[in-house]
DNA sequence: ATTATTATGGACTAATTGGTCCAGAATATG
DNA sequence: CATATTCTGGACCAATTAGTCCATAATAAT
């Protein structure tokens, strides 16, 4: 009756991390995992471990995919300080579009869970310094090419705009209004100036 | 052998509060929670109802405690941005210091219940008000004194203030490190100049 | 002293939790 | 066709989950 079907187990993890994201980790059981990965529990434990081991993977995995994402914005050739509008622009549409409340799954992550597990916090940590080195070479760039400031420090630039990207998720838990958002956003954006 | 001590609600909510707090709304018990309010399952369920019910009031306690401080911090005489910084400042040690990485507790509810419970959203959203609030009556304040050019916003300003200390929050928990909080932080306020 | 109130421990659910184990079914390889 | 590999359903586990209920004990009010 079972038919055994060689599963993709990047995909499987990718389902995992969907679940995860969605609805946190404590709040997700193993049959929901098992569900949306569509293996069987004996699978799930052969191939994977535990709940605990799927769950740092998929962090991994939210880093590769989409985290990565982020950092391949700063490939792209338009002005520095347009790149950086752009990533919070989305941000904020994220935020306030159907189905978008979710936030950021590192930013789910080291609320929930970065306090009691050290293990996963070193990984969100991670997943933050891309977001921050990317902003970094931004900055930089624009530096260069003379849109933004000398003066200016990159690194603690960066590392306010990877904070207020977190500030903008939060908020936009609680109260996913456009108009509120884009407040923050907009003011956040004045220090580049 | 069980002696009635007529227990003191607001103190069980307290404690209720501490645990959520510190755990999360998932990974608390009830066990954790009657083991810290100290009364018993009975007695539990006869004055607060359900898990749910508690979670609630914790989050209306900790808008009577802990975000009443924050907004009585705007009665003080210091210059408006002085007042400003402390808040800011404030966060930054307790997110470095020992035991403090629990970080808001609105914060922590708003990233891992606000999803899926719409009556906790709303009251977090209030809280966040208040803080918003706060930092309008401020800034509005600093510009009668002349600290904040007038050509400011005050909400869209009050609302960025609050995102960020949010921010603030979620990246220091990943990474309490506080060189680079106080470089969030720093940079952060460098919109009221 | 009697009564009414308040709180309790603990027995009791029914469901679910994460996790183990294995006999057997479907496929791939020889 | 036979064998080795891969995967599965489902039985099973002990612990825990949130929640109900009640007879009883300690107190407060009369």
């Amino acid at each position: 009756m079972a038919r055994p079907r060689e599963f993709d187990t990047t995909e499987a993890l990718n389902q995992a991390m969907q679940v995860f994201w969605s609805k946190g980790y404590e709040a997700t059981s193993l049959s929901d995992l098992i569900g949306a990965m569509e293996l069987s529990k004996s699978s799930f434990y052969d191939t994977f471990g535990s709940k605990h081991e799927v769950f740092l993977a998929a962090i991994e995995h939210y880093k590769k995919t989409v985290t990565s994402q982020v950092s391949a914005v700063s490939t792209l050739d338009s002005p520095a300080c347009k790149l950086i509008e752009s990533l919070f622009e989305r941000v904020v549409s994220r935020m306030t579009e159907e189905g978008g409340q979710r936030g950021c799954f590192l930013n789910n992550c080291a609320v929930e869970v970065a306090l009691h597990d050290p293990t996963a916090a070193k990984l969100i940590g991670g997943g933050f310094a891309i977001v921050e080195d990317t902003f970094m070479a931004l900055i930089e760039r624009g530096q260069r090419e003379g849109e933004i400031g000398l003066d200016k420090d990159p690194r603690a630039l960066a590392r306010y705009l990877t904070s207020s990207l977190n500030g903008l998720m939060v908020v936009g838990k609680a109260n996913p209004d456009p108009e509120a958002l884009s407040d923050v956003a907009r003011t956040a954006l004045t220090v580049l100036d």
